[in-house]
RNA sequence: UCCCGGGUAGCUCAGUCGGCAGAGCAGGUGGCUGUUAACCACCCUGUCGGGGGUUCGAAUCCCUCCCCGGGAGCCA
């Protein structure tokens, strides 16, 4: 079907031309003698101005031109007298492909509440707001790929439905094909699960990290993107059931080449939004005022905050403001105090490493001092946690220490420590929430909004 | 899951002390020769979130459940 997308008229065409546009109508405002219609294309932020005069033969059609309806308009491209765009189209052909019903449409001119838009899931990429943050999504999504591609990563495609329950990241999703009315039981009235699919029991990944791990150990430099799950009853604006999560892992490397690569993946998304989606970025900011362009650039330049667990508590324990949780040494720290550090001590993105050993993941590294772990975690402003990451604990004996100390089951991950057993060497890596990524970037304050579907308690409508 | 605040027309909201269900926008019709969330006039629009209770009478008071938002926990 021939046509020029909406983003292509101002760089690729010149007064005079005939083109032929198609999308969706956003509005259309009558007057005596002749029409005006603004189109939106969904191929950038930009929407077209349609004039149809009175006499083309396009005007009977114009009846049919209401709001969402998807139409196709040839005409001459000419500059615009009115104010707010620089071309616009002269009509003579409309064809009308899908007609919409004004009376029915959920879409107005006017604008939405966020939560209202969030109902009709399946209207609301034709909205400003949602066209940009799923476009931005998506260059975001692209960077992601060239940033490790460039730098010799391999991605790693780990698997969604998994055996492992001990991955201590969270409440799990069962997998079954078992009548649930009726299931298999055993002697003593539990559940059967030998007689499952797998013959055992499965559930969807809350992470890929630890098949990650066996591909560093493998190929070296490897990363995973992917959809993972959480099954917490987590009711907020920055958790979802079902999120993708970015995790890379590196053999012969440990914390600080961890960190580096980190703080050089933020920058690079940063600086790739910046090139490839600045009306986005620019509509976003001017609608919601919660991230700006200087905001964005200003950290695609600045270096990470760098501060240990023990220090950022006595930076907390300095601090004459009282918390509602308390700061000690070997307590995690609350949203409150990663709020305080990079919003009011820092005022921008800190990371934080070595953590007390006890509130972190059997897999993360010890260090000299045995009482903490080589982790690192990667707070900004506004969002909290974005990234967490560590050196892995390489040294058998030591994780098997570990895994018996917080209760983790040694016979289901036996191929983990094989990994410690033949060849095992120093290793790295963190996960990174995508969709905490795309809503710190966009400024959005619910992330229910910056995934297409969102899946919550109670919440998989689309 | 916990603590607050909400749920009234398609959307955004008002509704006083318990006494006739309201406004703006959207939509419809008409008008207007350059509009930009166009403008002007008129018209249409209701399971007051669901269920139960108190009362002569409930959108309004009480109980309960559901949903949405903000914050917290869990976490990325």
């Amino acid at each position: 079907m021939e046509r020029i997308l909406i983003k292509d008229i101002l760089y690729k065409c010149t007064a005079g031309e005939t083109v032929t546009v198609c999308g969706w109508v956003r509005t259309r405002r009558e007057s005596k003698g002749f029409a005006f219609i603004v189109l939106n294309d969904g191929s950038s932020q930009e929407t077209l101005q349609l004039v149809v005069p009175g006499d083309a033969p396009a005007f009977g059609e114009l009846h049919r031109c209401n709001t969402g309806a998807a139409i196709r308009a040839k005409g001459i491209l000419k500059e615009s007298p009115g104010k707010g765009q620089k071309f616009e189209v002269e009509v003579s052909e409309i064809g009308v492909f899908g007609d919409s019903d004004p009376e029915k449409y959920p879409l107005q001119k006017k604008g939405h509440t966020l939560e209202f838009l969030r109902e009709i899931g399946h209207l609301r990429p034709r909205t400003n707001t949602y066209g940009a943050v799923f476009r931005l999504r998506n260059i975001l999504a692209s960077a992601v790929h060239d940033f490790f591609q460039s730098r010799g990563f391999a991605w790693v495609h780990t698997p969604i439905i998994t055996a492992s329950d001990c991955e201590g990241a969270g409440e799990l999703f069962s997998v079954t094909s078992l009548d649930l009315e009726n299931p298999p039981k055993k002697e003593e009235g539990s559940v059967d699960f030998t007689q499952d699919y797998f013959g055992k029991r499965a559930y969807l990944t809350v992470s890929g990290q630890l098949e990650a791990e066996f591909f560093a150990m493998s190929l070296g430099k490897v990363y995973t993107f992917g959809p993972t799950f959480r099954a917490e009853d987590s009711n907020t604006s920055r958790h979802l059931s079902e999120f993708w999560m970015i995790e890379p892992e590196m053999a012969f490397a440990d914390l600080m080449d961890d960190m580096r690569l980190a703080e050089e993946f933020f920058h690079y998304l940063c600086v790739a939004v910046l090139e490839k989606g600045e009306s986005e970025l620019s509509f976003l900011q001017n609608q919601y005022k919660r991230i700006s362009l200087e905001d964005l650039k200003r950290l695609s330049e600045t270096s990470f905050v760098h501060i240990s667990y023990s220090d950022a508590i006595k930076e907390l324990e300095n601090e004459k403001k009282s918390f509602e949780f308390p700061v000690q040494w070997g307590l995690d720290l609350q949203s409150e105090h990663e709020r305080y550090l990079t919003d009011k001590v820092f005022n921008g993105p800190v990371i934080v490493t070595d953590y007390p050993k006890d509130i972190k993941a059997f897999y993360m590294r010890l260090n000299p001092d045995e009482k903490t772990v080589a982790a690192m975690d990667v707070l900004v402003p506004k969002i909290g946690e974005i990234i967490g990451g560590s050196q892995r604990e390489e040294r058998l004996d030591i994780l098997e220490m570990r895994m018996r100390q917080t209760g983790v089951p040694l016979d289901n991950l036996q191929w983990y420590l094989d990994l410690r057993r033949f060849g095992s060497a120093p290793h790295a890596g963190f996960g990174l929430g995508f969709e905490r990524m795309v809503q710190y970037i966009t400024g959005m304050p619910n992330i229910r909004d910056v995934i297409p579907c969102p899946r919550a308690p109670q919440t998989i409508g689309f």
